[in-house]
RNA sequence: GGCUGUUUAGCUCAGUUGGUAGAGCAUCCCGUUUACAUCGGGGCGGUCGGGGGUUCGAGUCCCUCAACAGCCACCA
């Protein structure tokens, strides 16, 4: 052996495992599984530090394969849909183009290219950690049989009455050129201006006085005294391009402390607008494009992005004297969008819906219950309090990158479905069909097809075969699903569930899965999607145990990002400490749910430590060469009184760190792991062995293998590693110690 | 506005059902003809954020205040 641990053994540990079939369970109908289903990393992504964690994972699923049970590791990549497409659109620009510049078919083939050439990248590095997935069942998000499972749910659900489309006010993305739900918006405070300005009779104050052309009414407080007698009148405001009426409103959404008490209302760009139109019938007059500019409705405004307009409208209004007052240090929130931070831009446009209330209301039964057990236990109050107040989940994206959403349109029975499409001079056109539909022919359009725009009042087809009866030209939807509505079915659809009942056996067998770990920032996203989706197409929770990990944080305690430069490859510390070192540092005296931060130091520790293990097990292979003594049995009776300590501490420690495992408390059961092994059995017993004669080997033997397998969740790699050499030496019944069996109390190895 | 978490040795953090405060790193002293300098032995270092309460006894339970962090929410 030699002196020092080397990290660079360690791919070769992995292909012993693989090649040896450790990862692929049996399936043993008198056994009850263990499943964890990995939550899928981005398919074109290099991991980054967080993935590190599914060290936790792989604790677990090592822990509980040593014990027998049948486990599963399913391992998968997602497709990622908009962040996929973000990625590739920055490579489109760095060529000085867009996505703007393909059509629909071309730019998917383009994504999903660039998605195949780097989905081995996530797996490779996963390896690289020591990962125990069983890779016989990789997925990949955008498998056909994933994709056809999707589909057939949201038919089931469309049957069910839970699908609906409408056209109310969403959180747009004009540069990612999008729709999202509420949770990709990020609240941000900052400090804007708040502009007073004459508004017919009223003085009133808003953030946005570029919106005053979609204004379709003006509110007051029901209780405010100095307007009533306003209300119900109609009144006339300068419009800037000439005067136009609106009517005033009642509404007690109005906070008369506020500004004036008097607000404008432009239903078709604020979300509380838009409610108060629906209360009082208003129309809605959209001004602004989905490419963010004010539109013809505007006037000379027309052309203008949002800022541009705000200006303008400012100066213009100065210049007339109806500006009373700006407030340039208003502290408010701003919504941005998650992946971009453009301004998300509140926009009335068609989508399509899942009604929610129904699934929403299992799930909540489900964690109340505790059949699905949220770990750390704050997490559950957090999911509670959530899933109180959803509201219907808005599922369609307008990005190509994802399951194309299975409804089709007969243009013919729409003719103001709105289509945007690449004609044969390479130009785009933008039209409803009525009114292009003698100047191109549908093969042209559906070729350079880039988008539609359905009312929501056109009529669908599920299947194309149903639509093509309807004779006319027929179009498919051009939304996706929401990448989580596909990774909200994750875990039985990676089993095999069969919407016809035919389910495989690995369905059969292993769902619902054990536990589901992930961090806790995509509780709402994912974690509550899937107990929803789980619960409403199989019946079951789709795992009983959903174990939120920490956030790993640079050396500094600095959240990790690519702008700030501080991230950390988890690849680059396998080279050059050993996958090892950076698992027990990732676990290691970190309390669950809490941050980690990792810094060299920690990681350097660590890594000493597997060294320490390593040469402990040296020093043991040559005390028995030494001695000539290869005996492994104990005689419990005959243990002489030097050696009863290290051996009682043995079996608490077993005790110890089985409990600590099976209550999730990993960081407490290595750091056991860590006092018992360097300062228990190194400093104090082998010490007291040095001038000891043969008799200590099988106790030293015992006591290493002993830690070798209760430190092989953690360490896999050194621990396998070591025990190989020592069956070089010693007669061991176990061949691999990844499919030895846990340490028992009682028995002495 | 609502909710949650954090506050323990110079630094990073543990502390399982309440019973005389722990680790790693740093620092200081000593040691080593070897299993390991990625080492060994020893030392220094904390009124456990402030205040109050329950208890024979509280870092650990309750109340309150403060600072920091985060999450959720439609205030122009």
């Amino acid at each position: 052996m030699d002196k020092a641990y080397s990290p660079s053994t360690e791919p070769e540990i992995y292909d012993l495992w693989e090649k040896s079939g450790a990862f692929t369970p049996k399936i043993d109908k008198t056994k009850k599984p263990f499943t964890i289903i990995l939550p899928p990393p981005n398919a074109n992504d290099p991991l980054h530090a967080g993935h590190a964690l599914y060290t936790v994972e792989d604790i677990m699923v090592r822990f509980h394969r040593m014990l027998g049970d049948p486990t599963l590791w399913l391992p998968g990549t997602d497709h990622a849909g908009i962040e996929t497409q973000f990625v590739f659109e920055k490579h489109l620009k760095a060529d000085d183009k867009s996505r703007f510049d393909y059509d629909r078919n071309t730019l998917f083939k383009m994504i999903s290219d660039f998605v195949n050439e780097n989905r081995t990248t996530a797996v490779n590095q996963m390896k690289r950690l020591g990962f125990s997935l069983d890779w016989t069942r990789l997925k990949f998000a955008m498998d056909p049989d994933h994709n056809d499972r999707v589909f057939a749910v949201f038919r089931k659900m469309y049957q069910d009455g839970l699908i609906y489309r409408d056209e109310k006010i969403v959180n747009y993305c004009t540069r990612c050129g999008t729709a999202f739900s509420n949770l990709e918006v990020n609240h941000v405070e900052e400090i804007g201006s708040l502009y007073y300005m004459k508004y017919g009779p009223f003085v009133l104050a808003t953030t946005r006085p570029e919106t005053k052309f979609g204004d379709t009414a003006v509110a007051v407080n029901p209780k405010d005294k100095r307007y009533q007698q306003y209300v119900g009148q109609e009144i006339t405001v300068d419009g800037l391009n000439g005067p136009f009426k609106v009517k005033v409103i009642a509404d007690s959404m109005v906070d008369m402390q506020f500004g004036t008490g008097v607000v404008k209302i432009t239903p078709a760009h604020d979300p509380d607008d838009f409610a108060a139109s629906q209360r009082h019938h208003l129309e809605i007059k959209k001004i602004i494009g989905f490419d963010g500019r004010l539109n013809e409705l505007t006037g000379k405004y027309a052309g203008l992005t949002v800022n541009q307009a705000r200006q303008q409208v400012v100066a213009d209004m100065q210049a007339r004297g109806m500006l009373v007052k700006i407030d340039d240090h208003y502290l408010h929130r701003i919504g941005r969008c998650y992946r971009c931070n453009q301004i998300i831009e509140p926009m009335v446009s068609p989508q399509w819906y899942v009604k929610i209330e129904s699934l929403a209301d299992k799930a909540v039964e489900a964690v109340k219950s505790d059949a699905v057990e949220i770990f750390p236990k704050r997490f559950k109050i957090q999911f509670l309090t959530w899933m109180k107040d959803i509201r219907d989940w808005p599922i369609s994206r307008q990005i190509v990158w994802g399951q194309r959403i299975p409804a089709w349109y007969n243009l013919d029975e729409t003719p103001a479905i709105r289509l945007t499409f690449i004609d044969q001079d390479n130009k785009t056109i933008i039209d409803n069909w009525e009114n292009i539909k003698g100047k191109y022919s549908f093969e042209i359009i559906k070729l350079g097809l880039q988008s539609l725009i359905a009312p929501t009042t056109a009529k669908y087809y599920l299947s194309e075969a149903d639509a093509l009866k309807s004779g006319g030209n027929i179009l498919q939807e051009t939304d996706t699903f929401d990448t989580w509505f596909s990774s909200g079915q994750w875990p039985y659809s990676t089993l095999g569930w069969d919407p016809d009942g035919h389910h495989s056996e690995d369905f059969k067998y292993f769902y619902p899965t054990s536990v589901l770990d992930t961090m806790w920032d995509i509780l709402f996203f994912w974690v509550a999607r899937m107990i929803m989706m789980g619960l409403y197409v199989t019946g079951e929770v789709p795992f009983k145990v959903a174990h939120m990990h920490s956030r790993v944080l640079d050396g500094k305690g600095q959240k990790m990002s690519k702008s700030k430069g501080n991230t950390i490859n988890p690849v680059d510390i396998a080279e050059n400490f050993g996958a090892d070192a950076l698992r027990l540092a990732l676990v290691i005296g970190v309390a669950p749910g809490s941050d980690i931060a990792l810094s060299e130091d920690k990681i350097r520790s660590a890594r000493n430590f597997v060294n320490k293990i390593w040469n402990a097990s040296r020093f043991v292979l040559m005390i028995a060469e030494k001695h000539n003594c290869f005996d492994i049995k104990i005689d419990l009776d005959k243990i002489k009184p030097a050696d009863q300590k290290i051996i009682k501490q043995k079996i608490i420690l077993i005790k110890q760190v089985t409990k600590l495992i099976e209550q999730y408390k990993f960081g407490l059961a290595s750091e056991k792991l860590y006092q018992f092994f360097w300062h228990d059995f190194c400093d104090v017993y082998i010490e007291s062995t040095k001038d000891r004669g043969p008799e200590v080997v099988p106790i030293l033997l015992d006591v290493l293998i002993t830690s070798l397998k209760l430190l092989h969740p953690f360490i896999p790699f050194v621990t396998e590693s070591v025990y190989q050499q020592l069956r070089n030496q010693f007669d061991l019944p176990e061949p691999l110690l990844i499919s030895s069996s846990w340490p028992d109390e009682i028995k002495i190895s």
